[in-house]
Parts: structure tokens; C-alpha cells; sequence
RNA sequence: CGCGGGAUGGAGCAGCCAGGUAGCUCGUCAGGCUCAUAACCUGAAGGUCGUAGGUUCAAAUCCUACUCCCGUAACCA
């Protein structure tokens, strides 16, 4: 089974269009293993506890619990606004999972790889974390981005980080625990060479930060944040599930094909935390997700962020344009692991031309003109001609390309190659001109092929859309008449969906064009 | 500081790992077409590929040095 995951989202505001990118590219990648056949699992959600949860709740004077609960509804909405269809909803403070973490605690401090000390030092409440020397900035001062920081000393629990250190380098090294794209990687090995050597503190007071789960050997702590979340990978996968808890078969499921994080999270928590905790519990490199990190939507060159006040919002965004308009800019703009622009009049500027001007239209024009000059009917399309084998071919290396660009979690590229072969098509109406060779009566039953090699081209392209935009494919196939399609897998597709005989619908715009509006202001 | 990414016609990007006439989309200009969502097609203008060296018959691509931008570093995918 092909097992998806993402980063579980902190769900202390609203969803902003990085989340959103994320479960979309998710969505994407999952759909695609769908349509090659392959059964897949999708698993997302949201990471609940922490201080910064604690936090948003006393500025908004509610209770942390009804926070919680409500900004989680927020994201769940979304998700179904924006067809992401997960298989697996993980929620930190959901009991399965409590238990989960408890008894991995519980058998890690057993084995005693866990240990307790006292440390004294210089705390970040904001960051939830002890502070080093290294974290001082050129005037020797804690600067401002770690908000409050206080020195205290306290005990605490410690993980044995360093224990890992030489395995996790040799790990990462011959890529068992692969990380996709590959520059990321000499990122990873060098924060290991920098931070291989010091244990990681795992647990929080409870006097201090309660919002959390509970040591199960030692009950005036809490779990560290980031060991909770991690574990949701697996404690949701059904690892050492209790009977009858509806969680699927772990062994099915591990190790996942695809983690789905951002780039700020690979250093250290997903490249160095996540694996060494793994191994810890007795994963080998064999048993090692493969990371695929993702870049930034930026805006205007800026980083998104609440206090530029520039944070762009799905929600309105699908709302004013649709839900394939904003799949479909968040697919095609941004490139393998990139941080890209966020800019409105790109996605105008990309859903016009290649989904209204070029394939909507395509579309349109052929359903139009074999219901005009055909009667609806496909013709047969095994012809000889030069350029309808030019046509079939161009098609053929299209589907190769998508199929490895999408392989390699490159939907921008797949999506380039669908616009291709579009291109390719609306030139061989040209240059054929149906419209004109229908005055001819003679000429009427070539007249049917070519218009039926540009309708079996929609139909085919249509398929490969599938998994980016799920609505407009199932559009695309109600005007050919042919729902089925809507099934059909990767190793079917195959010239001839449209067999000759074969009635076409209706001609209707999939996607009409947005108009420009206040072009000022 | 260190580490990582980037600099390619007006804009946004690909090409670089495996050197061999500089490519895509948008924009601009000039034509064509009318089946179609004021959509489609054709052609043109526009780049000494950040700078300076080096290797080579040949460098956007390999090597060296340098310049500038971004991330790493609140909120945050």
C-alpha cells in the first residue's frame, strides 16, 4: 500500500495558503497512485498541544480545549472545500494516540533510553525550548525573536539522541532514509555533523506547560511537542493498535512512501528527531519514510507572515475563483521543492490561457463541431495520415512524460506536458480546418476523424488531470458522454477510448474565463 | 560566521548533475482564421546565460575567485 502523510498542522489561527499548498500536493500525489492502480493511504491532521495553543486561548480568553476544537473544525472545512480526501484524520488529543506515545515512552525509558537530569539555562517560552550559545546573536544577547527568556533551572527527561548519531548519518548517507529533492540532503548531513552529539529534552513541567501528554512513568511532566506530533505517523498507521480500533494494518502501511513536510521542518525534527526516535524503537534503515520537502509561497518576494499582514487565504481564494482554479495554480506554479510567488494574476493569468483558452476551448470546439458537422458521432481513428500520426504520437510522449514527472512529485512538469499535447492539438484543427472541409461533402467522413483524433486527445488528457483537478476531468468526461472514464486506470489508457460509433454530449464551457475586473486598485 | 538556495531577452521560469547552433509561458508588434469560452494559428522583434579568470576543438553547462539577493533567524507549510 502506497502511504501518504503531511505535516499535521498547528492549528492555532486560521489555515493559510501553505497548508493548503501541502494536502493539495498530498491529495495530488495519492490521486495519482490511485489512477496507476495502486492502493494508497492519506494521512493528515492537526497537532493540538503545545504552549502556543495554550497561549492563543488566553488571548482569546477561551478555554484551550473549545480553541482547540473549533480552529480544527476550520481546517477540516477547508480540506473538504478543496476535495482534499484524506483516508486518515490524526488528532494529537485523540486517546488512541495518547496511548500510543505513552506506551512508546513507557518502553524507551525501560530500555533506558531515556534518562532524567537537571539542567540550568536560558529558556524561550515562545520557542518551548533551552537556548544555547550558539542562539545568541552578534551582541551576545537572546534577541527579540525568542520573545521572552527566562533562566531557570529544572529537571527533565532527555532522549538519547546521540546514541543515533553515527547511524543516522550512515542513514541518510546511502539515502535509506531517501529526502527528496536532493540538495536538501547535504543540508540534513550537515546538521547532523553540528548537532549529532547532544540528547534531545522530551519532556515539559507540568507546573509550567500542562497542555500536553502526560510521562506515563513520571506524572509531573507533559510530552515535548515535537515528540508527541512525530508519532502520529505511526500511532495513526496502527502502530501496536488495541483490537477493535479501527485504525488500518500498520504493516501494510510502514514505511511511508511519501512524508510530505515544508522545508522548515526537515532541520531537525523530521531529518534527525523523527528517524532516531524510529530507530530507537527498533526500525532499521530498511523501515525509513522517504521526506519530501516542499518550498514557500512567498508574496511579493516577502515570507508570508501575519505581522506583514500579507497572509493569503484559501478559503476566499476557492471561494472567488474555485477550487480547480486554486488546485490548479498551487500544482502549477511552484517547482520540485521550490519557494515560488504567490500572485493573483498569475493564477488568472494560467487558468485563462491553458485551462480556458487551450483546453476548455479544445474541448469545446470539437464536441461543438462533431455535434455540428457529425451528427456527435467518433469516427475511427486508426488513419494513416502523417499528421494524425504526428497527433498520436505527440500524445503518447505527453502521457510518458507526465507519468515520469508525477513519478518524481513534479506536478508542474506533468502539467506542462498536458498543455503540450493541447497546443499540438488546436494547431492540427488549424491546419486542417475542419469548418471549412465540411462545405465539402466528399471530404465530411475525414472531417470525423480529425475532429475524433482532438476529442480522443480531451478524453485521454482528461484522465490525466484526474488527480490535480478531479471536478473538471468528471465534467470533461459527462460532455463526452463517457463517465466511465472517471475509473479508468493508467495501464488501460490506451488510444481508443473513444470508439468509432461513440455519441458526444452536449458542449459547454468546463472552465470559463475570469474575467478581469477593477484592473486599478 | 557557518550551512543551503538563487542570479538566463520586459515579467516568471526550464536547461546545468551526463559540455556541442539558448528554450517555454506571459507581454509587445505584424499577419491569418472564424468551429470555439473576444477563444485558436502563423511569423517577428528582444538575451555576449551576475562578474573575472581557467580547462576544452567547443562552456549557460565543468573548475577557481569574487559581487549581489533570499532562506537559515518572531508568527509560519
Amino acid at each position: 500500500m502506497f502511504y501518504v502523510t503531511t505535516a499535521i498542522d498547528y492549528p492555532n489561527g486560521k489555515p493559510h495558503i501553505g497548508h493548503a499548498y501541502e494536502k493539495i500536493l498530498a491529495d495530488v500525489l495519492t490521486r495519482y497512485q490511485r489512477l496507476k492502480g495502486v492502493e494508497s493511504y492519506f494521512l493528515t491532521g492537526v497537532d493540538q498541544h503545545g504552549q502556543k495553543m495554550v497561549k492563543t486561548a488566553e488571548a482569546e480568553g477561551v478555554n484551550v480545549a473549545t480553541l482547540t476544537k473549533r480552529n480544527t473544525k476550520g481546517f477540516i472545512r477547508l480540506w473538504e472545500k478543496l476535495g482534499v480526501e484524506y483516508d486518515g484524520w490524526a488528532e494529537t488529543t485523540d486517546e488512541q494516540h495518547k496511548s500510543c506515545v505513552q506506551a512508546i515512552l513507557g518502553k524507551l525509558e525501560k530500555e533506558g533510553a531515556l534518562y532524567k537530569k537537571s539542567y540550568a539555562g536560558f529558556y524561550s517560552v515562545r520557542q518551548e525550548q533551552f537556548l544555547t550559545e550558539r542562539d545568541r546573536n552578534d551582541h551576545g544577547e537572546f534577541g527579540d525573536e525568542w520573545g521572552e527568556v527566562m533562566e531557570i533551572e529544572e529537571e527533565n527527561w532527555y532522549f538519547k539522541l546521540s546514541d543515533h548519531a553515527e547511524w543516522l548519518r550512515s542513514t541518510v548517507a546511502n539515502d535509506d532514509l531517501k529526502i527528496i529533492p536532493e540538495f536538501r540532503k547535504n543540508e540534513v548531513l550537515n546538521a547532523i555533523e553540528r548537532a549529532g552529539d547532544t540528547d534531545l529534552c522530551i519532556s515539559r513541567p507540568k507546573e509550567r506547560m500542562s497542555w500536553g501528554i502526560p510521562l506515563p512513568f513520571d506524572p509531573d511532566f507533559v510530552t515535548y511537542v515535537w515528540f508527541d506530533a512525530l508519532i502520529n505517523y505511526i500511532s495513526f498507521a496502527g502502530y501496536q493498535k488495541p483490537e477493535g480500533s479501527g485504525l488500518p494494518k500498520f504493516d501494510s502501511l510502514w514505511p511511508a512512501d511519501l512524508q510530505i513536510i515544508g522545508k522548515d521542518i526537515l532541520v531537525p525534527a523530521h531529518a534527525v528527531y523523527w528517524p532516531c526516535m524510529l530507530h530507537a524503537m527498533g526500525f532499521d534503515a530498511s523501515e525509513m519514510p522517504t521526506l519530501l520537502v516542499h518550498g514557500f509561497w512567498n508574496v511579493k518576494g516577502d515570507k508570508m507572515s501575519k505581522s506583514l499582514g500579507n497572509i493569503v487565504d484559501p478559503d476566499e481564494l476557492a471561494e472567488k475563483f474555485g477550487t480547480d482554479t486554486l488546485r490548479y495554480y498551487l500544482c502549477r506554479d511552484i517547482r520540485s521543492g521550490k519557494d515560488s510567488d504567490f500572485d493573483i494574476e498569475r493564477l488568472v493569468m494560467l487558468f485563462n490561457t491553458e485551462l480556458a483558452n487551450d483546453l476548455g476551448n479544445l474541448l469545446n470546439r470539437s464536441i461543438n463541431m462533431t455535434k455540428g458537422f457529425c451528427n456527435s458521432t467518433i469516427s475511427v481513428t486508426n488513419t494513416n495520415n502523417a499528421e494524425d500520426i504526428a497527433l498520436r504520437d505527440c500524445l503518447s510522449q505527453s502521457v510518458s512524460t507526465y507519468r515520469e514527472a508525477m513519478d518524481n512529485c513534479e506536478v508542474s512538469v506533468a502539467l506542462q506536458a498536458i498543455n503540450d499535447h493541447v497546443t499540438h492539438c488546436n494547431g492540427y484543427l488549424e491546419r486542417h480546418k475542419p469548418w471549412e472541409m465540411k462545405k465539402d461533402e466528399s471530404k465530411l467522413s475525414r472531417v470525423g476523424e480529425i475532429l475524433s483524433h482532438t476529442a480522443e486527445s480531451c478524453a485521454q488528457l482528461a484522465v490525466l488531470l484526474r488527480p490535480i483537478l478531479p471536478d473538471a476531468a468528471a465534467k470533461i468526461f459527462g460532455q463526452l458522454k463517457k463517465d466511465d472514464l472517471m475509473k479508468l486506470t493508467l495501464s488501460d489508457l490506451k488510444w481508443g477510448l473513444l470508439e468509432a460509433g461513440h455519441q458526444t454530449g452536449k458542449p459547454k464551457p468546463v472552465f470559463p474565463r475570469i474575467q478581469i475586473e477593477e484592473k486599478e486598485s
